[in-house]
DNA sequence: GAAATTTGACCATT
DNA sequence: AATGGTCAAATTTC
């Protein structure tokens, strides 16, 4: 909803943008070094709960770094340099090389003009992650096509409350190379409604705990066995004999190892109110 | 049995 | 006509 003027920002000189980008992906890889550390803590609620806020400390530097490539990908794109643009859409050139290349400039382009039933513009945002799956919401998957001149298939995610709350909320994951980890390009499509209903009223069939009532949970430990890009990473480390980036605990389980887990800014806040109304009342129940 | 995913078919757009 | 996006029945998983 609010229309950041981010189009009227000059771009910084290329120079100091890659400098950021640098420094996002060295905070990256520190974040990932102090999960090697967190992986000592011997007391299991902890550690998880610490490994929970690390993995969102590196996703959130990784998107970073992500968003200002895509930036950088498309200023380039207007002066010229599709070199460059491919880079930041992540063509590295280890997918078998069928031209995904060109495909993969051609797609962005095209994302920048979805346009809605009613031809309007939809609000497209696109970013490159590692961690599609880890972005806080419920997505639900309703679809998966072969993209000309992509190596990957794309997958085609709807809100899981688009349902019940209306929300218009999409989002498209496509797997861009098979580097170690893999890069994902995730286009979102619309902007969540659901995530602004929640605070205001209870889900009446939903479990009585809040993070459950709280849509915005990580449930993707529980996603596709097969495909999904969320268990992608799962299953690779398990298999590598590493600790995971998203622990296979439930939301619940975390909220109730530690008190600073997987809660989005809005429900932190929420959180915290009821910790306080409940401190104020602490123990007099009625 | 319910819920989520898969997958081929269908539809809209270019 | 080709391609991308969505639907919905079948299948799988919990």
């Amino acid at each position: 909803m609010a229309m950041r003027p981010k189009s009227e920002m000059s771009p910084p000189p290329s120079d100091q943008r890659d400098a950021v980008i640098e420094e996002l992906r060295k905070g990256a890889q520190l974040a990932d070094c102090l999960r090697q550390q967190l992986e000592l803590i011997p007391e299991l609620g902890r550690r998880s709960a610490a490994l929970a806020n690390v993995s969102n400390i590196s996703t959130a530097l990784v998107s970073s770094a992500s968003m200002l490539e895509s930036n950088r990908e498309q200023y380039s794109c207007s002066s010229s340099d599709p070199g460059a643009a491919a880079y930041a859409a992540g063509a590295s050139g280890s997918g078998g090389g069928t031209g995904a290349r060109n495909g993969a400039i051609a797609r962005t382009r095209k994302a920048k003009h979805r346009r809605g039933t009613h031809g309007e513009e939809l609000p497209i945002r696109e970013v490159l992650t590692e961690t599609p799956e880890n972005d806080g919401f419920h997505w639900r998957k309703y679809g998966e096509k072969k993209i000309l001149n992509a190596v990957f298939p794309r997958s085609y995610y709807r809100c899981g409350y688009s349902d019940e709350h209306r929300c218009p909320a999409k989002k498209l994951v496509q797997q861009q190379n098979n580097s170690d980890p893999p890069v994902f390009m995730v286009t979102m499509i619309n902007d969540h409604t659901c995530s602004s209903l929640f605070p205001a009223d209870d889900q009446p069939h939903s479990s009585s705990n809040s993070a459950t009532a709280n849509s915005q949970v990580l449930d993707f430990t529980k996603a596709s066995p097969s495909s999904a890009a969320g268990v992608w990473r799962l299953k690779k480390e398990e298999d590598a004999g590493m600790s995971v980036t998203v622990p296979s605990y439930t939301h619940d389980e975390l909220a109730s190892y530690s008190s600073l887990p997987l809660l989005s800014p809005k429900e932190w806040e929420m959180e915290m109110e009821m910790k306080s109304l409940f401190s104020h009342h602490s123990g007099g129940g009625t």
